[in-house]
RNA sequence: GGGCGCAUAGCUCAGUUGGUCAGAGCGCACGGUUCACAUCCGUGAGGUCAUAGGUUCGAGUCCUUUUGCGCCCA
């Protein structure tokens, strides 16, 4: 039944579309895995998910780019493809949030304590927490929002509970005195993983070390107030300079408290002066010396980072304070020998950048090498596999060397420790609030890393065996930077085979960090930071999805300008045109028209379908090895240089022209590539594909292209013969154009030909509207007798075109440009002949590369004659 | 100290089972306003694919070496 085509706007209006199509999808169910039939193969990503305090920035825009192409294409490709979105508690920055929020209050957290303050930040939370969340849509992502979780929701702190206690009933968490990070402005214990060492300069002290027999040992460090903790002093059993005052007694500096002088091989004889101070309770490396001397462990400071009643006349001064006091005490002493300057490793928050001491405090920890172990084997035999695969070395070398994880925080925001104390100190682990008035609980809440941990299953309804996990448990993809392959992806999959028995998913997928355009990292302070929304409002959403996913290949960095989002603008403007041309050419009313076989298709048109159906199947090929950022230039390279700049600009003459059969036929082929390209580009740029998708003619509400089904190469319409053929006539077309444009010939003029074509000149004449749309050559006539002298020549393979341009033709200049190409085409022969003069190659290289060598040389040297020929016709 | 990555046109980057004198965008030069698109069209210039060796009939692509830059771990 004819239909009427809607005409298209003039250009693509993103503001007021993208809102309209995202509502358009959300409210007709299609982000749910509902949306497929029952029996569909579910498709499963668990975001990951982003802080509740978080502002949108290019990180979040590229998950989001690449999760949602993920789950657009497994949607469009008929299975059940749920992404479940949510965000995370994040606990210190939104503890820091509201605190600072208290502070602006005249108040703070201890002042209301924890209930008051605890009922803020869940305010806080419901009226920011959903910012990102919003700002996530606005990026197209087609997330499950009624499966939208939090990490502090009731079911994932129980989630979080039940895997707290199952582990400590296995023995894996244990509570102990430990040496920790321990961050002094926040008040709390971090993992080693959310410590960095900066290189920075500091200062290198020398000093003496008083040693029974008033003698010395001269000492380094870089940390002098610890001198107050020194349990020991080292030095290496073989270094003679020591090696007499081993077993004696040294004297702590001011403190005068004796110590033992000992051997350890761990001291570096080169180092300092090659005697090592050790302070056991606040130097990771001391720490471990001290276990094996069975040295006592000193803690000479308080949580805020002031010196405790152990470092005597320091007692109550900050550390850095007591450092510069304690060293102009040593030096009346006569105690120091100098100074010097010294590069450091200095341990920092990796938020907040404050520094970290290394302190002796009691906290929780896991035991993480018992779910190291099946973490490995996992990725070992395959059963996860890690994209790009060399993080997987990355990986191995982590577990490999894990410490065990500490877990308890003291702040308040975070699920509390599941763990109470009586009087005598006991402990009661349990999954239910005990509320016996005779029990306290344990102040501390879990690292949020904890709670992530879990994520994959606790959003699905774990422990429970709900319905969503029976179905979609394990996950399918787990998408992320390679950022946080220790802090997240590591431990989800430790946690995962160890609480559920089965791998959270199959497949990590880590994308590369977003920089500016020369590789820096985006800050700030430096001021080159790409602000996402504002890049969507400038350029729109499809644009900047469209930079981020075809700017990168997996697990590198992107360098991204704003260049490449103007000109993700640009080939979504090209899209809307074509499709804006097509559809104004397919008659109105349009008939619908199945596309015509192969065998009863025109030239430029088995041309297009072959090159069409090779890319689907490269697309397809590309994204079995997530190969997205190729996939997509392959779409945008036949899209913009094939379909448009040839066949499109080529279908005028059948469009405009007088032979209704090859009118239909050119319009039946414009609308299926069309159609075919917006399926393979939805993944992509989803709003403007489904604009575009709601002009075509059978274009209904309930079939929008998000649940379209995905292309699949058609074989019968792949043809080497037609793009054999088509190549040869774009070469002379390209050949023309750049005699035209060198000879300076008017772009209006119309000109003719004279053709020597050959056994291609049946299709050579059979195609001369091709010459007068593309390159304004309006007649090709047959050679007949001698070639014209005032003419241009142009070769390609067994076909040569003369353009006659009386007056226009140098005959020296045009004998300058042939002379170059012989040479240009005696050097390719020369390179093919050797090439198949070889006979190791002819015998050793596969047949069809042989063959295509072997095309080439006879084309190259009837070029070459053609060339030669008419060289010396003009000499 | 150990590991990983990067090094290709002025700039930013593609180039994944090794095979058509090496590709794109931006920038540059020249030319283009009726008929989808100046967010565009046409033509062109520009590269010893960091270095040295090796494997191979054939290497930007695989192996080894050196240099520079970046990252991770200790």
């Amino acid at each position: 039944m004819p239909k009427n085509v809607r005409e298209m706007p003039k250009n693509f209006n993103y503001l007021e579309a993208e809102q309209r199509l995202y509502r358009y999808w959300e409210s007709n169910g299609w982000f749910k895995p509902e949306c497929a039939p029952l029996d569909a193969e579910p498709f499963v990503i668990a975001i990951p998910p982003p802080n509740v305090t978080g502002e949108l920035h290019l990180g979040h825009a590229m998950f989001v780019s690449v999760e949602d192409l993920m789950i657009r294409y497994e949607r469009m490709r008929g299975k059940a493809a749920l992404w479940i979105p949510g965000t995370d508690h994040a606990g210190i920055a939104t503890q820091l949030m509201v605190e600072r929020l208290l502070q602006e209050e005249g108040t703070s957290r201890e002042a209301i304590g924890r209930e008051a303050f605890l009922q803020r930040a869940w305010q806080w939370k419901e009226k920011y927490g959903s910012t990102i969340v919003q700002q996530l849509r606005l990026l197209g992502a087609s997330c499950d929002w009624d499966r939208e979780r939090f990490t502090l929701d009731e079911s994932l702190s129980r989630a979080v509970r039940e895997a707290f206690v199952r582990l400590w009933e296995q023995g894996l968490i244990y509570r102990g005195k430990r040496l920790i990070n321990w961050s002094p402005g926040l008040q709390t214990a971090v993992s080693d993983l959310e410590v960095e060492y900066v290189e920075e300069p500091a200062t290198l002290y020398y000093f003496k070390y008083p040693v029974e027999g008033d003698t010395f040992i001269p000492v380094a460090t870089t940390r002098p107030e610890t001198i107050l903790g020194d349990t020991a002093l080292a030095v290496h059993p073989e270094d003679a300079r020591y090696r007499p005052l081993i077993g004696k007694t040294a004297f702590v500096p001011i403190l005068k408290r004796p110590i033992p002088i000992i051997a350890d091989e761990y001291v570096d004889r080169a180092f300092g002066t090659g005697a090592l101070k050790v302070t056991p309770g606040h130097d990771f490396s001391d720490y471990e010396i001290a276990q094996r001397h069975n040295l006592p462990t000193l803690n000479i400071m308080n949580k805020d980072a002031t010196l405790n009643a152990e470092a005597g006349p320091y007692q109550g001064l900050d550390r850095f304070v007591a450092r510069e006091r304690l060293w102009a005490d040593m030096s009346a002493a006569g105690l120091t020998i100098k100074t010097e300057p010294y590069m450091r490793l200095t341990p920092r928050a990796t938020r907040g950048g404050e520094i970290i001491e290394p302190l002796l405090s009691e906290q929780w920890f896991v035991r993480m090498a018992p779910l190291a172990e099946k973490a490995i084997a996992a990725v070992r035999d395959g059963r996860i596999k890690i994209v790009p695969d060399r993080f997987e070395k990355i990986y191995f070398n982590w577990l490999e060397n894990i410490k065990d994880w500490c877990i308890s925080r003291q702040l308040w925001w975070g699920h509390r420790i599941p763990v109470w104390y009586d009087a005598q100190g006991n402990i009661y682990v349990s999954r239910e609030d005990l509320t016996d008035p005779n029990l306290t609980q344990d102040p501390d809440v879990l690292d949020t890393w904890f709670s992530s941990g879990l994520w994959p299953f606790s959003v699905l309804g774990w422990p429970d065996q709900t319905p969503d996990f029976l179905r979609f448990y394990p996950t399918d993809v787990l998408e992320t930077g390679y950022d946080i392959l220790f802090f997240w992806v590591a431990r989800m999959i430790m946690l995962g085979l160890w609480l559920t028995d089965q791998p959270p998913f199959h497949t990590v997928y880590l994308h590369g960090l977003v920089r500016d355009e020369h590789g820096e990292k985006m800050s700030k302070t430096k001021g080159n930071v790409i602000d996402p929304r504002e890049a969507m409002q400038k350029y729109g959403t499809d644009a900047l999805r469209f930079a981020l996913l075809t700017g990168s290949t997996p697990g590198n960095d992107l360098n991204l300008g704003e260049r490449q989002i103007e000109y993700g603008r640009n080939f979504g403007n090209k899209l809307w045109q074509i499709a804006r041309f097509v559809l104004t050419n397919l008659g109105d009313p349009y008939t619908p028209r199945p596309l015509p076989a192969p065998e009863e298709l025109d030239l430029p048109s088995r041309w297009i379908l072959s090159r069409l159906n090779k890319l689907i199947g490269n697309v397809q090929r590309l994204f079995d090895h997530y190969q997205y950022g190729e996939a997509g230039r392959q779409i945008r390279d036949f899209l913009w240089d094939e379909f448009a700049d040839w066949y499109i600009e080529n279908s005028k003459n059948a469009l405009y022209g007088d032979d209704p059969a090859a009118q239909a036929q050119t319009r039946a082929v414009l609308l299926h590539v069309l159609d075919n390209v917006l399926r393979l580009l939805h993944p992509y740029m989803p709003f403007i594909t489904e604009e575009i998708w709601s002009y075509l003619p059978y274009a209904s509400v309930d079939r929008p292209l998000i649940m379209a089904r995905w292309c699949t190469a058609d074989e019968r319409y792949l043809d080497e013969t037609a793009e054999a053929h088509m190549d040869v006539l774009r070469d002379l077309i390209v050949k023309v154009r750049n005699v035209r444009a060198e000879y300076k010939v008017e772009p209006a003029k119309r000109l003719s030909a004279i053709a020597d074509g050959g056994s291609f000149m049946p299709i050579l004449m059979a195609h001369s509207k091709m010459f007068a749309r593309l390159c304004n050559v309006e007649r090709l006539e047959p050679l007949s007798g001698a070639a014209p002298e005032q003419a241009a020549t142009v070769v390609s393979g067994e076909v040569t075109l003369y353009l006659p341009l009386a007056g226009l033709v140098d005959l020296r200049a045009e004998r300058e440009r042939l002379t170059k190409e012989l040479a240009s085409l005696s050097a390719q022969i020369e390179k093919t002949e050797k090439m198949l003069a070889n006979e190791l190659f002819v015998s050793r290289a596969k047949p069809e590369v042989v063959a295509r060598e072997r095309a080439k040389l006879a084309e190259l040297r009837q070029a070459y004659t053609a060339v030669q020929e008419r060289l010396a016709a003009l000499e």
